[in-house]
DNA sequence: TGTACATCAGTGAACGCGCGTTCACTGATGTAC
DNA sequence: TGTACATCAGTGAACGCGCGTTCACTGATGTAC
């Protein structure tokens, strides 16, 4: 039994896995119950065995998908602290970097779906609102500890912006030089030492 | 045919707006063309006399809405100006208003849909690429005219991502004091004078 | 001015496909004795 | 240790619905003479 509930559970991971990967790709309404389950290995009908509906899962695949970036993030600004990179201008440099800009499946997913999360039916703007609350707190924790705190939303909006924007530009070419320019106004702002 | 070409047209019209409504309310993929032929009191049977696709509607529909929300901005911007009030000043506290958050059918295209776009076939695409140029233009005209002008594209992710941000919260009530903070940071970092 | 014909915007039924959901079944893993 | 039974994860076919697209047709508007 402890080693079917384990299986099971590894089965669980595996379509949240390419849910979350998904959903930031594809959105919320590009989302596939018979794609996903391929992608884990399956075939559709085990679905319902896991989740009670499609969005329940698409709750879960955004939790995920949150969590796995900012603790993506949140290694990549230790990993630069110990170079003696201050958090912030690390997580500045993070978020817009090139990478970012063309990774969706991989990076955050606040910016991957923002615009689409006031759409969502109630249970995933819930799951949704979690995520733009964690992405505020991450920028919140890497300014440095003064009064700037409060300005941990605006921040998280420009960064959140800024990378859409680049985005929806980004075959163009125009994208990069957005994220450079944004880059160095945030950082010559607010980290100035 | 004078007075049959201005009735198809004038039917093309209110098709349009009609989508260029439902796009920024349901996203993309949420504007049906049953749905859209309805609300321009047709059937959807004629649909194909006026687009060669959903598609083409679409594009039509977010030339139209970014259009359409640019003018509303402008004669707000010069109502205020009448008033005394700065271009950035009316700029920033129109889009980031309560009334903003609220009406997302009749507000700002790109807060409707950025993180959608790169989603979208290359047609979209560039009919969404050319409206997020427009508010950069839009809020570069409103910036008082030194060198901040270079800071528009910022300015303008940062309005976005504000409003996205805050409506992605706001039946939680916390998006109003979002926009609130925002429009104080930025009127104070711009608009000292 | 009036009649016959042509054009054209819009109608409504139907087609085809994708996709979420259901369900009876299979094969493997775990339990009872 | 081995055999019979129960549990359970996953399979694959099928259902039902929404929706984009097509098409033959209608009724009204405009043109020819």
């Amino acid at each position: 039994m402890s080693l079917s509930r384990s299986r099971r559970e590894a089965t669980h991971e595996r379509i949240v896995d390419a849910a979350a990967r998904d959903v930031r790709r594809n959105g919320y309404s590009g989302v596939g119950v018979a794609d996903v389950m391929a992608k884990a290995g399956l075939t559709h009908g085990g679905f319902y065995a896991h989740f009670d509906s499609r969005d329940a899962m698409l709750a879960e695949a955004v939790e995920r998908a949150g969590k796995d970036s900012a603790a993506t993030l949140a290694a990549r600004i230790e990993a630069r602290r110990a170079h003696g990179v201050s958090a912030f201008r690390a997580l500045v440099e993070q978020y817009l970097s090139d990478a970012h800009l063309a990774s969706v499946d991989r990076g955050c997913v606040v910016a991957a779906l923002a615009s689409e999360m006031p759409r969502q039916p109630a249970s995933l703007r819930k799951a949704s609102a979690e995520r733009v609350r964690g992405l505020v707190a991450m920028v919140q924790q890497a300014l440095p500890d003064t009064a700037v705190k409060a300005e941990a939303t605006v921040i998280a909006a420009t960064l959140v912006g800024t990378l859409q924007l680049a985005r929806a530009l980004a075959p163009l070419g125009e994208g990069k030089a957005m994220l450079a320019h944004a880059r160095r106004a945030l950082i010559d702002r607010y980290d100035a030492g």
